[in-house]
RNA sequence: GGGCGUGUGGCGGAAUGGUAUACGCGGUGGACUUAAAAUCCACUGCCGCAAGGCUUGUGGGUUCGAGUCCCACCUCGCCCACCA
């Protein structure tokens, strides 16, 4: 037998040449009947200078596979690929190196479009956009506009918070621990006016619209938490003439209030400060000030500091008496920065009455002796709502109450709105445009893009670059008039990439941003591939943007949701640690492509484990695949013709595969695939069988297989095929014989008992074990087994 | 503190309640080679010369049968964390 050489260089050059020829992955999106649609996405990465590891392969393999399967299942996928251009780290090293951004951005381009083509992966480069390019961005700016336009887009002062490393601000759901989710510095507050996108209009949608997602748990219940839904009441105390109003979801507890506690940034604390007290609350306010967000938070249980307002506020209903404290465990920017202290039934309260020596008093009758005391159970202490359970009674509650003026039902959420603005250079500037008043206009369409200036220096300083640069107050009085003058900052790039996916569909259509009658076939998304560091940013914006756009009919009104499937890939970790540049544990994918192949690491990167979870990288573990693949290639080679029927085996294999697929277990399925081939051994393969195998292997190893396919004489691609059928009419059934719970041997299975058994009994193995022995009891249970069970 | 995971050979890991350790890596021995690499073949959970026995974090339970289901505990990991 003569030995074939499998040159994984000449192959996969060969075939990426002859596939980008035949544009065998570009589709025409128009074209398409949306039953018949896959679409596939990446989360578009950023182009980072320092390129691709094999961490990053692994994605893009995984999504790689599925858009290929689905190509054989016949359905016309759309794999596209972009970069999310815009953003700190080209900044950065811009002002690091005196250089630009764009000069950095576009370097990094080149490099990490190059990595991405040697993973071979079916995209469709003709789809290509990148977010800093003027015909992204001025489509971007669109978007903005339009939610200004229906007033979802608004400028305001507030406390935010300020990253004195990046000098600019962030959104909520960038600080992670208290520090910026990018450069890990802590991070302030600070009172500033700036644009925010009203998230919170959508609210409810995005918690109860997650129910229909294919995504992991894991993620729907991040989301779910991070947008914080409570139901309960708004209760008013007063105080005097001060209305004072508090959120519970426990107003079946209002009889056991103690006290009211309020945050110290509170507005009505001037008003209530006796004169008596107001040295030691202004002290108090003064500590907590300089505080760190992190230390605030940090105390918990171990310290409850408090002070005392000297005022006091009726209970209403009961028209009980407590006094007014000021505590930093109560947050101005939760609910209404006031709560209700019923020490008996929360933990919180608990801890501050006893350091405070306030009032205990159980209102919910408990058999424990050991307070707090928070699950429900009948009222007591509570007049005449004595005996009532407490959820009915937290509604009979919130009705009087409401009919005295007192309060009401109401929800409150823990998710606020996305502040967009940004004091940096690196994004599309805000297309508004200030008059002399300082009223707020949005750029008219026809000086979209508001291009960024380039005479910046963009050192940040606190105030957007762009403030400095001449041309940009120019550009404004040209084309506005004398003193008007744009906004400076720029938006945040997660706004960018909330609506990239839309944009797949279009991305070099000059009149309009969105392509809504081909946005209706082709979403939602349905794959979406990625990490899980998303969860609550990246995920939530594309969410909203989309319920936006579908609310006000840019889309079709029922794509609510944009990615219908999602899944988490799990991290490579070398040494126990994700693989990154800071860490030093880098990975280059692009001498293992030199020496095993783009086909062989493919197959690894699928082969280390399961994909969800996360997967310790060894250099060394590509050579099962390598001598797997050069096996594979020596069959096609010599061992094509009559022989033994594998037809069995191959049924066997195909059955095993297709469930494991829709359930991302290709670690097993590559291990089913080795089975197969082992089994072969020296033996010839029927030709049409084993063109069979190589199509269930393409989708893993394409390289390898298109050309194994074409040697086999067929000169279509291997990726215009069908995907083969299950034939399990020929299956045998064999069942397990056991006797006593140990396997003993297989025998044919009967149908029934007594048959079965019959046959079992007579096996040489079963006989010299039977010997003499009785069987007690027979279990049989079809299709599985029959166990013998000796005295 | 709350939530979610996880625990199987030297390593990555496999196992609809039915032969635990598939598949691969690594290792050992052999073939080929002047030699090495590559490739191929055999062996490779632990104890034992063997027959045989033991083994899925620990302890219970359900079952003819448990890595898998139930209860308790331990380990490690991740996320959220004074959210009223």
């Amino acid at each position: 037998m003569s030995k074939a050489i499998y040159d994984h260089s000449a192959i996969e050059a060969k075939w990426q040449k002859i596939w980008e020829e035949q544009k065998l992955y570009q589709v025409d999106p128009h074209s398409v009947n949306a039953k018949n649609k896959y679409y596939c996405l990446d989360m578009f990465p950023y182009p980072s200078g320092h390129g691709l590891h094999v961490g990053h392969w692994r994605g893009y393999v995984l999504s790689d596979f599925y858009a290929r399967y689905q190509m054989l299942q016949g359905k016309t996928v759309l794999h596209p690929m972009g970069f999310d251009s815009f953003g700190l780290p080209a900044e950065n090293a811009a002002i690091k190196y005196k250089s630009h951004p764009k000069k950095f951005t576009d370097e990094a381009i080149v490099t990490i479009r190059k990595q991405l083509e040697d993973i071979g992966a079916s995209f469709d480069w003709s789809k290509y956009l990148s977010t800093c390019e003027p015909n992204f961005y001025k489509w971007t700016q669109w978007l903005f506009l339009q939610l200004f336009k229906h007033g979802l887009a608004e400028k305001r002062n507030a406390l935010v918070n300020w990253c004195g490393q990046d000098q600019t601000v962030l959104a909520n759901e960038q600080v992670v621990n208290g520090k910026c989710e990018r450069c890990g510095s802590m991070v302030s507050k600070k009172e500033l006016s700036q644009w925010f996108l009203k998230t919170t209009e959508f609210v409810d949608e995005l918690i109860d619209d997650l129910d229909g997602l294919n995504w992991p748990e894991r993620v729907k219940s991040l989301q779910r938490d991070w947008i914080g839904r409570s139901i309960g009441a708004k209760i008013i105390f007063k105080s005097d003439d001060l209305s004072i109003e508090v959120f519970t979801t426990r107003a079946d507890t209002l009889f056991g209030v103690s006290a009211l506690v309020l945050a110290p940034e509170h507005p009505l604390i001037e008003k209530l400060v006796t004169v008596e007290q107001k040295n030691a609350v202004e002290q108090y306010q003064q500590s907590v000030r300089s505080k760190t967000n992190v230390d605030r938070q940090q105390q918990k249980e171990t310290s409850k500091t408090a002070v005392f307002t000297g005022s006091y506020a009726k209970v209403p209903l009961s028209n009980k008496e407590v006094p007014i404290w000021i505590a930093d465990y109560v947050l101005m920017d939760y609910g209404t920065g006031a709560v209700m202290s019923v020490p008996a039934h929360d933990e919180r309260d608990f801890q501050f009455a006893k350091i405070h020596q306030l009032e205990i008093l159980e209102v919910i009758n408990s058999n424990k002796t050991e307070l707090p005391f928070v699950e429900s159970g009948d009222l007591i202490n509570s007049d005449k709502y004595n005996g009532q359970n407490s959820k009915v009674a937290a509604s009979k509650i919130i009705e009087d109450l409401e009919k005295i003026g007192a309060g009401s039902a109401t929800t409150n959420y823990r998710l606020r709105d996305w502040l967009v603005s940004r004091q940096r250079y690196w994004g599309a500037p805000i297309p508004i445009v200030y008059d002399p008043q300082g009223n707020a206009h949005a750029v008219k369409d026809e000086h979209l893009p508001l291009l960024l200036p380039k005479d910046v220096d963009f050192v940040p300083g606190g105030e957007s670059p762009i403030a400095r640069s001449r041309d940009f107050i120019e550009l404004a009085e040209k084309l506005y008039g004398k003193g008007w003058h744009f906004e400076t900052d720029t938006l945040d790039t997660f706004f960018d990439s909330s609506w990239y996916f839309f944009r797949f569909l279009s991305p070099t259509d000059e009149n309009s941003a969105l392509d809504t009658e081909t946005i209706k076939n082709w979403l939602p998304v349905d794959l979406y591939i990625g990490g899980i560091e998303h969860a609550t940013l990246h995920l939530l914006y594309a969410r909203f943007i989309t319920k936006f756009l579908a609310k006000y009919n840019y889309i079709d009104t029922h794509i609510t949701e944009p990615f219908q499937q999602l899944y988490n890939i799990g991290s490579i970790n070398l040494h126990g640690a994700r693989m990154s540049k800071s860490k030093g544990n880098i990975v280059s994918p692009d001498l293992l492509v030199e020496h095993f192949g783009r086909d062989a690491l493919r197959g690894y990167e699928l082969f280390i484990g399961p994909m969800d979870v996360e997967a310790e990288w060894n250099n060394r573990g590509i050579n099962g695949i390598h001598r797997f693949l050069i096996k594979l290639y020596q069959i096609s080679a010599n061992q094509i013709g009559e022989g033994r029927n594998f037809s069995e085996q191959f049924a066997r294999y195909l059955t095993n595969i297709n469930q494991m697929i829709p359930q991302f277990r290709l670690n097993t399925v590559i291990s089913e695939a080795m089975k197969f081939v082992n089994s072969i051994k020296e033996e010839k393969i029927d030709k049409e069988l084993f063109g069979k195998f190589i199509i269930t292997l393409a989708p893993i190893f394409p390289f390898l297989c298109e050309e194994m396919w074409q040697n086999l004489g067929n000169t279509e691609s291997v990726f215009k095929q069908n995907w083969p059928i299950a034939d399990t009419s020929k299956e045998k059934t064999k069942i397990t014989v056991l006797i006593n719970q140990k396997f003993i041997a297989y025998c044919d299975d009967l149908g029934s008992e007594e048959e079965t058994k019959q046959l079992a009994v007579e096996l040489p193995e079963v006989k010299v074990k039977l010997a003499a022995k009785k069987i007690s009891k027979v279990i049989y249970r079809s299709g599985k087994l029959i166990n013998l069970i000796l005295d």
